[in-house]
DNA sequence: CAGTGGTCTAGACCACGAA
DNA sequence: TCGTGGTCTAGACCACTGG
């Protein structure tokens, strides 16, 4: 195994958590201790534990010294796919169907606008993904005037309003919620179900810089979507 | 703002990016540079932008210098919650209700067992997570024998199968699966809803090792459970 | 070839916080 | 108080790779 040292170091106390020798809680040797072992300098040992730091896989307070931590709570990375191209890797066509599209003032008195925390003047679409032609989700969305002007004539019909949007303003922050719903009549109608059917509802709120961009909520029926999530104990590779 | 350097350093950069003076592909002033321009040594410029190498907002390349990375696809931090605490934080209590439990070879034909990957002795467990007394989400999981054997005999009603697991075997890798789906007979008997209601799927395979510790597949209504994920592009505080 | 990042050293001073 | 981690310095050598 070709490596450096900091790697090195960071490897073996992985190992040493991973295998159970240091259980949580465990303290791990200080510093200098290692400095010592390792026969390097402390600047070295310091970049191997700051980094497990950083990963969450110990602990690192001052004058008591350096622990495993405890498992942490189950998180994953997980995928928001663009629906476009789920699409087109399904070998159909896409296209975005506009249904209605107006400018509004920032409604407060909605829970899920309040959440932008910005008033401003938005711009509300609800449309259709359409996968050759057939209803694939049904997305309702606002999007901040102020900070995105060009969004009001945009052409959604290509690619959608959420891949026009990454591509046309950076997002420092977002949140999404996942749950699962029965559909209401409206939302049968549109999607062609039966009300009551069970879909995925994926909720999307982004922001930059402490200002809301957008707000976002997409319905698919049951069968069309699964999201993944991949959980790895290191962050990098 | 009190703050180290190389925080500075880093925070400076991070503005430029999502400020949009330096777009994708921005090549960033070379470490000697910036060196000169905060007045510090190499080290600590060094450290501000390996976190941003080790974030993905920047790209490094020997002899070429450090550029600003394309934006990301969209990903997020998932959490799963553990059962246990989100009743308990409801103010509910909890339990764990075993409904059938045995032992078998692992089944290769069933596509969700064969993701495992190994040829094992499993625990085949099925049971309800209790709120309150009353039926919460459906659980059908199998565990690996061969790697936790304790699990044969242990006590679930507590903490549930999924806590005992976290605490007994450290994994090294998971997937989840998140997808929506109308309940069948069975699961609505014993989830007291009626056949055909949404339910949020939530399916999980964890490895250790890159062997199979266990799959498990947790079925709640819809209306108990909402799955949050959060994006922020700077992994760490 | 030479610019650039990757790594490392052998010190140093300071702030925090547990004992 | 004083052990510990947090941060920083002013160098150094090397590996990689683009021009």
């Amino acid at each position: 195994m070709k490596s450096s040292l900091h790697r090195t170091i960071r490897t073996d106390i992985e190992r040493n958590i991973h295998c159970g020798d240091w259980p949580p809680g465990y303290r791990i040797p200080p510093e200098y201790e290692l400095q010592t072992q390792y026969d390097c300098s402390r600047a070295t040992v310091n970049k191997a534990l700051s980094y497990l730091a950083a990963a969450g896989l110990v602990e690192r307070r001052k004058k008591a010294g350096t622990f495993v931590a405890a498992p942490r709570a189950h998180s994953a990375v997980l995928t928001i796919p663009d629906i476009a191209e789920v699409i087109r890797a399904q070998g159909k066509t896409y296209r975005f169907q506009t249904l209605s599209r107006d400018t509004r003032p920032l409604d407060m008195t909605n829970v899920d606008e309040q959440e932008l925390a910005v008033a401003c003047t938005v711009m509300a679409l609800t449309g259709l993904h359409l996968r050759g032609g057939q209803p694939f989700a049904l997305e309702e969305r606002v999007v901040n005037l102020d900070l995105v002007p060009d969004a009001k004539d945009a052409d959604f019909t290509a690619k959608g309003p959420g891949a026009w949007l990454l591509r046309h303003i950076p997002w420092t922050k977002g949140k999404h919620t996942i749950s699962a719903m029965a559909c209401d009549d409206h939302q049968a109608e549109l999607l062609k179900l039966t009300p009551g059917d069970a879909c995925l509802q994926l909720s999307r709120w982004t922001w930059r810089e402490g200002k809301g961009v957008t707000f976002v909520r997409q319905i698919f029926p049951a069968d069309y979507l699964e999201l993944t999530a991949e959980f790895t104990p290191n962050r990098f590779g």
